[in-house]
DNA sequence: CATGAATGAGGCTTCATTCAT
DNA sequence: GATGAATGAAGCCTCATTCAT
């Protein structure tokens, strides 16, 4: 029996990693159900054995993306070392360079977004949305809290507000990235992270 | 003809702004043409005498809430006064105070970002977003400089990058705050701010 | 808007009649939608704006249907003359005559009942059925309750019981012809009156 | 091989009855094969083994169906006994107390019946209706018959036809009960029994 | 100009049937 | 023989768009 479990959750993922593509190329409702099974290699039918609805999959989607973001950031993360300044930095340009990696799948976070704010499961969209973002606080507000422990960031830096706005401005830096080829992320990263650790660090 | 024409204009704004309120309480491809139409008090085929088609009126309301927005940051700019680190904070206060005012349109905004990566018009949404963002960075990074040319801030400050960072914090606090009831955009914003700020100034 | 709710009526009859002559033909459920537009000689939406569903559509048919039925009933018993006898067995000629007269819809009862068992709307087949079994047992009640009053049936005569075995003789007699070609329910309907008439008489 | 026979025999009639009781349920369209596995306790394709195709089930249902009244009905009238106008009544009593005791399994018939006018078997759900029917009338006109000879009822009186509505007139108070929780098939019966049996007999 | 009744292309979904195990 | 995963034909219904009034 967990032979057969297994298989089945192997081709539940082959089917939401052929569906990812798609809606990332179409969009959601652009998306006809039988381009996935196409790309899937599987009959139309066989997608409904595996996911209630066209919704369904698309919610499996999104959570298959948030766990992949989430396992990729946290062995990023624990591969830090160095300075809190140091591994701001280096978190930096890990994250970026990462995302860049993965540009065609930016599409799937705007429809994502969408999905949050229309869809007819929008409470799940955004109860999952707002899990990552908090989990994702937590990473970096955790690094900033170190900083300020050891005594190389300022007492007085509220590491939550700051831990929320950083990841926010990589959020949005690689969105204005998306809309703007000549934008470039990873300079306007650095030097932003900079004049922000600037900020952070004690004077003295 | 010029009363016409004004007329024709002005019917032409009504209908935007009533698909504005369908789309975002709906998104895209839930809207109904219909719904646009009693929503503006008027006949189904009316629109078509005014937009093409559906996605020709959505990108309408694009252009509409673009131009809008635009409009209302650069009226709130021009108010600003005091120093440069005084009008950042003020502008910051500002646009974040604003945006949470119009929370019902955030959902258009997402829809936005949909349609700019997977509709048939991608290539529009995508080219008024990045003037949008980018005259938006103008504007703060005008502001920037303005205080590095004052002596106020550092002068290796890349003011283009912290603005462009800048833009997305923003951008990207509104939306966890979308997300997220519990979380506090304004606190979080004007923590991050004096960071930000205690990194840019002159050290002396 | 007198006018336009009239044409709205009756395109809906129009609608009605082509559906009731395809279902009669086909069945429920192997008759398609597009069969009756094309019946109809309208287009396959067309149907939807008169009707939410194809079994809303169903249940229409059916609801012209009795009201079809008990009027022309009704009409035929108003027109009977002589003693109570006389009148019972003119309505047997009459109804067997007109039922033979639209063999084509039997389909349809068959279907009804059918739809009185297992349609997700069987609750209201089931009320139809009711209603106009009952009003018409009513009027072959009404018929043998003026003979006994008269002194030409028998005083202890169930008026009710009769009716209602009555009108279900005929449902099954039209049934038996329905299956067997053979069967004649017009002589055998005489013969079983002729029986049933002389049980009901005064004797003397 | 003969015992391989009757195992065969023995699975066939356990489909057939779990079949019966999914179709008496849900009716035949919105019963799926899988329903009918579950409750046969066995896999989806093994039905095939035994059935060429859900209509070939369902008819072999109906065959059932048309075996078990038969049988029961031959049963039940040569238990009878005494004059024929008491056997008449006895039948009468007998024939609705065991189809009260079958309710749940008129939905069948009505499905039958629906079948015999548009399943594309009709064909041979009508030739078995006839026959089923055929048979019963020649139960009961023997027994009216019967009664003629012994000079108990009138030589008149024409037995076929008779023994046609008695049997159509068993069918239709059941139906009416079926529609009507109100309606008392037993009861009515016997005041329409005596009525007509008082048409039957011998006048001295 | 304004309208809304009519349309039919197109998509999601169901489910009887098959067939490899 | 038994199974149930896979299939794809087929059908209901939606809705952007048209066009006669």
């Amino acid at each position: 029996m967990t032979v057969k479990d297994r298989q089945r959750k192997e081709k539940k993922v082959h089917i939401v990693q052929a569906a990812a593509k798609v809606f990332a190329q179409k969009g959601f409702s652009r998306t006809v159900m039988a381009d996935i099974a196409v790309e899937a290699g599987i009959g139309k039918g066989t997608i409904y054995e595996y996911f209630d609805s066209k919704e369904d999959l698309f919610f499996a989607v999104f959570q298959w993306f948030v766990h992949k973001i989430g396992v990729e950031t946290r062995v990023r993360v624990s591969a830090l070392g160095g300075s809190a300044s140091e591994r701001l930095e280096a978190l930096n340009d890990s994250l970026i360079n990462s995302w860049l990696e993965m540009e065609e799948l930016y599409t799937l976070i705007m429809e994502f977004w969408a999905a949050s704010s229309s869809s007819q499961m929008k409470g799940k969209f955004k109860g999952a949305f707002r899990e990552g973002y908090s989990e994702f606080r937590h990473i970096v507000s955790a690094l900033i809290r170190d900083g300020i422990d050891r005594g190389e960031f300022r007492s007085d830096v509220d590491a939550e507000s700051v831990a929320a706005a950083l990841v926010g401005t990589w959020d949005a830096l690689l969105l204005q990235a998306w809309f703007d080829d000549a934008f470039d992320p990873f300079a306007t990263a650095r030097s932003f992270m900079s004049a922000l650790i600037g900020g952070l660090k004690k004077e003295w």
